[in-house]
DNA sequence: CTATTGTGTATTGTATACAAATAGCGTTCG
DNA sequence: CGAACGCTATTTGTATACAATACACAATAG
């Protein structure tokens, strides 16, 4: 995208991630112009996109809000996503590349790294965890599939998943990645796909215990 | 929406399902705002929204075209189409209400009317399973769900099914319909999900059985 | 003859002005 | 007192002008 377009994109998507546009909020088009320093035009452009990623839902007449997720809309992200990825583990079990499995192994590795010294460093393992993903799903070999992998992964609370983590989980989690490595080796798709299928449930159960303290679940993205 | 930029976007969505827009071809916005009555704003918003819905793709250096898609990607979506269907129609089975239970009942002796008389009514056909398949992600009752399978549901190729249906595959879909509305009355979530995983695999062969001939896939759109 | 750079044209991106629609609120009427 | 109406301020939608960018093709250098 353009310059302009591309930076409202990012400067509405990051307000909304950080808080900073909390839930619920009513969105007016010139303020967020002037807060990017660009026109309604880009601004309008960016609001399409995170509307049809839904960051952002309308009312009936037009009126943009910041989406209000319920812990069921949550849970509804996560089913989803587990059935979208187990499918992509599924299909980049038999057509994951030699490269391509080194670069796996290569990501779980310094994964391994990031939680293995005193103290865990959180946004490496993020980054890679990110990464590692991102292969399956170019191994998968479906646009279609990572389009819609995109919409439900890169969710608020979602994304901020991670921290939540405890060390066992991270942990775990490393496992887990080996474990899938081990099911691609093996050229066995319900085997990886079994494996990715446990390894989202368990992020989710592992949000929703960091979670279920804490009545006011409206707040729960600033104050993760 | 608003009415130029819901024209717009009806008219270049009916122009490339009809193949009056061919696969592959360049769109130019001043040129579609011209045949659609309106200005390029408009235009622009229409065009944003066939992107995120996967009829047109942009080059990397913005230029927009409409999608072509190869057989590999029409079976792609026939995949995702199978799995996420048959994951609201697992969710359906525990949440379906009585009347929805009596309106998918209704539409299914539509459809059953519609092939029963001397010269089957296709169109009607059409129309009423569309609606049998909506109250379904209705009482599925997940906002994600029905935007993802919109997606993948309304692509040209995938529209057109139908019609390519002989008589015979026309009574196996009411009677896969009435398979589901039983394993629905009996709220048994593995039986839906297993029959709808079927029914759209069927017409997946259907759809591949009938375009198997005729090497030029490329333009199948127009000649189905 | 091929590759590369320059220039004009076509196409998309952005800003702005104006038009249409909506919401909030006070007023009036039942 | 409450409901319906109509006004005004606010917000979104559309058109248009202009800016930036990309493409096609020609000219030129190697």
């Amino acid at each position: 995208m353009s310059r302009a377009s591309e930076r409202a994109y990012g400067q509405i998507r990051s307000m909304i991630l950080s808080g900073e546009l909390s839930p619920g909020t009513q969105i007016r088009e010139e303020h967020l112009a002037d807060s990017c320093g660009v026109s309604r035009t880009p601004v309008r452009d960016a609001l399409r996109r995170l509307e049809a990623e839904q960051f952002i839902r309308r009312s009936d007449t037009q009126r943009s809000f910041v989406a209000d997720w319920s812990i069921g809309d949550i849970e509804d992200a996560f089913q989803l996503r587990a059935m979208l990825e187990a499918h992509a583990a599924r299909r980049a079990a038999t057509r994951v590349s030699w490269d391509q499995l080194e670069r796996l192994r290569s990501h779980n590795k310094a994964i391994l790294k990031s939680i293995s010294s005193d103290r865990t460093d959180v946004p490496t393992f993020i980054e890679h965890n990110r990464l590692f993903h991102a292969i399956i799903l170019e191994a998968a070999e479906s646009e279609r599939l990572s389009v819609m992998l995109a919409q439900v992964i890169e969710q608020p609370v979602v994304l901020r998943t991670a921290l939540q983590y405890d060390r066992e989980n991270l942990q775990r989690s490393w496992h887990e990645h080996e474990e899938l490595l081990a099911a691609f080796t093996h050229r066995d798709a319900d085997w990886a796909s079994a494996v990715m299928t446990s390894h989202i449930r368990r992020a989710f159960h592992a949000y929703a215990e960091a979670h279920k303290h804490g009545a006011d679940h409206k707040h729960d993205h600033i104050a993760a």
